[in-house]
DNA sequence: ATGATGTCCTGGGCGC
DNA sequence: TGCGCCCAGGACATCA
């Protein structure tokens, strides 16, 4: 369940293993995550060099000398660890390893396959179908009210559902949204359309702000979560609402517990006391 | 068009 | 001790 903080996390701590590195050697073990890996994906990247590694939404991009571009996703359980090339054997997960020049393994390991590697060219990145119809980056200067405002107005579904909606905003999953809306005072299964400007001013503050912590905690939303860098990412970061049904609720003056309900077949945490 | 539901996948936790 | 069941969830497919 990485998120936008978990990703970014991850694109930090790869940078120094990539930035600039030339890439020696690729190993599939098997052809598919969730989607197939390209059938010449170790032909097009042996021998290149990385430019940088860059994020769009959950989604990592690390762009090479040749033109073309590692698109990869996390999915939920997907991580990547870097070690020196040693002869300990490969995990049972392990699905990708590159090898770069600094004699080091960067080892792309996904028990639940929900997570993808694929690749495009540089020309092909902008309209590709994965980034398409994505929206505004939560941390740039285009996420504030008068854009949430406009992209909820015409909403009739609950606020949570649009808050995961990568064509409202992107990077929030499950945890980071309950945080917010939770933090905001807002009933998750409030309608969009019906939040006054004032409401979303306050969310959109929030969500930066949760998000923003987050990644100073170095990623905290799965508990075995391991950073690029090798250093296991405990809970640094209390959650205030996620995971905590029947506990009471932490904001200030509230004497409700926390509540957890279904919606859109994710569970969602929050208090009805204080969450209007 | 929008919204609701199903699908992919494995490991961990739980009840019996 | 071990088995089966259910849950976690991002994004896409497929329905109504």
């Amino acid at each position: 369940m990485p998120e936008l903080p978990e990703v970014e996390t991850t694109r930090r701590g790869l940078i120094p293993s990539l930035k600039g590195r030339k890439i020696l050697g690729v190993t599939k073990r098997r052809n598919k995550i969730r989607i197939a890996i390209p059938e010449d994906f170790e032909k097009r990247i042996i021998g290149c060099r990385v430019l940088s590694v860059d994020r769009r939404a959950k989604y990592l991009q690390i762009p090479l000398d040749s033109g073309d571009v590692i698109i990869c996703h996390l999915g939920m359980s997907g991580k990547f660890t870097v070690r020196k090339i040693d002869s300990t054997p490969f995990e049972k997960h392990d699905h990708v390893i590159f090898e770069t020049d600094r004699c080091e393994w960067i080892i792309y390991n996904d028990p639940r396959r929900f997570g993808l590697i694929t690749l495009c060219t540089q020309g092909e990145l902008a309209g590709h179908k994965l980034f398409k119809k994505m929206a505004v980056e939560p941390l740039g200067n285009e996420f504030n009210g008068a854009y949430l405002k406009e992209k909820l107005k015409i909403k009739k579904s609950a606020i949570k559902i649009n808050l995961l909606d990568q064509s409202v905003v992107v990077g929030l999953g499950n945890i980071y949204v309950c945080e917010a809306l939770n933090i905001a005072l807002i009933s998750p299964t409030k309608k969009a359309s019906d939040l006054c400007i004032d409401d979303v001013e306050r969310l959109v503050v929030i969500i930066r702000d949760v998000l923003n912590r987050a990644i100073e905690a170095g990623g905290s939303s799965l508990k075995d979560f391991v950073g690029a860098d090798g250093d296991l990412g405990y809970f640094q970061h209390q959650f205030v609402c996620y995971g905590r049904e029947g506990e009471y609720c932490k904001n200030p003056g509230c004497i409700g517990e926390i509540n957890r309900i279904n919606q859109a077949g994710r569970s969602t945490f929050y208090c009805p006391e204080c969450q209007k």
